[in-house]
DNA sequence: CGTCTGATTAGG
DNA sequence: CTAATCAGACGA
């Protein structure tokens, strides 16, 4: 995709970006996933953003950089969440990408899940949550702040989305943004075997 | 400095 | 249900 496409309000870039194919250039091989699941970071008003209140820090300052670059952070330790910025500059606001449909790179992307290959019924597993999607997808903290219209790891066009396809609900594992706990800022494709698996807590929350 | 904790996952 | 596992964030 363009600059243009990622210069948008950044709720509507989320339902946008689903449908998205993104694709990740390596020298072990070229993987790709269409995108079926993400969350919307509003910013310094949003308690579950890292910008929340106008924090900026190492970790998060490129959030406050232009739309249609990579945000990449660690999470408890081992797993790193990968989002696109959006918003303008000194906007830091941002889409989380939580779930992929693979559809390119399968053998790699089950060599770096798992360390073997495996059979095509956990194939479900590969790209179906944030931290997992970025091992099948070999993105690291080296990808942060990469352009992903130009580099090796890029949105491309994917496939045609209606509106009547995407659901809305709550955020995912946010128990500390009070308020903002309940804001309906996650997008996924509706009946997609590919979205993430939902905590028990949230499973009554649909709309 | 010391302490707490998380935009998660796998395993029992 | 919980452990894993550590950098970021923040208070002293």
């Amino acid at each position: 995709m363009d600059t243009a496409f990622f210069h948008t309000p950044t709720l509507l870039l989320a339902k946008k970006l689903l449908g998205k194919k993104l694709v990740h250039e390596t020298p072990e091989g070229k993987t790709a996933g269409l995108i079926v699941e993400v969350e919307a970071y509003m910013g310094p008003e949003d308690k579950a953003a890292h910008s929340y209140g106008g924090r900026k820090t190492e970790r998060t300052k490129m959030m406050y950089d232009r739309p249609g670059l990579a945000y990449i952070f660690r999470i408890y330790g081992m797993h790193l969440c990968f989002n696109i910025v959006s918003g303008p500059v000194n906007k830091p606001e941002a889409v989380l990408v939580r779930a992929l449909e693979p559809i390119e790179g399968i053998p790699l992307m089950t060599i770096r899940r798992t360390g073997k290959q495996q059979t095509k019924a956990n194939m479900v597993n590969l790209t179906n949550g944030p931290g997992k999607l970025s091992q099948a997808m070999g993105i690291t903290m080296s990808e942060y702040g990469l352009d992903l219209c130009t580099s090796r790891l890029r949105v491309e066009e994917g496939i045609s989305i209606d509106e009547q396809e995407i659901a809305t609900g709550p955020r995912i594992n946010i128990d500390y943004a009070e308020e903002a706990i309940h804001f309906p800022w996650r997008f996924w494709m509706k009946d997609n075997p590919y979205v993430s698996k939902v905590p028990k807590r949230y499973r009554l929350d649909h709309m």
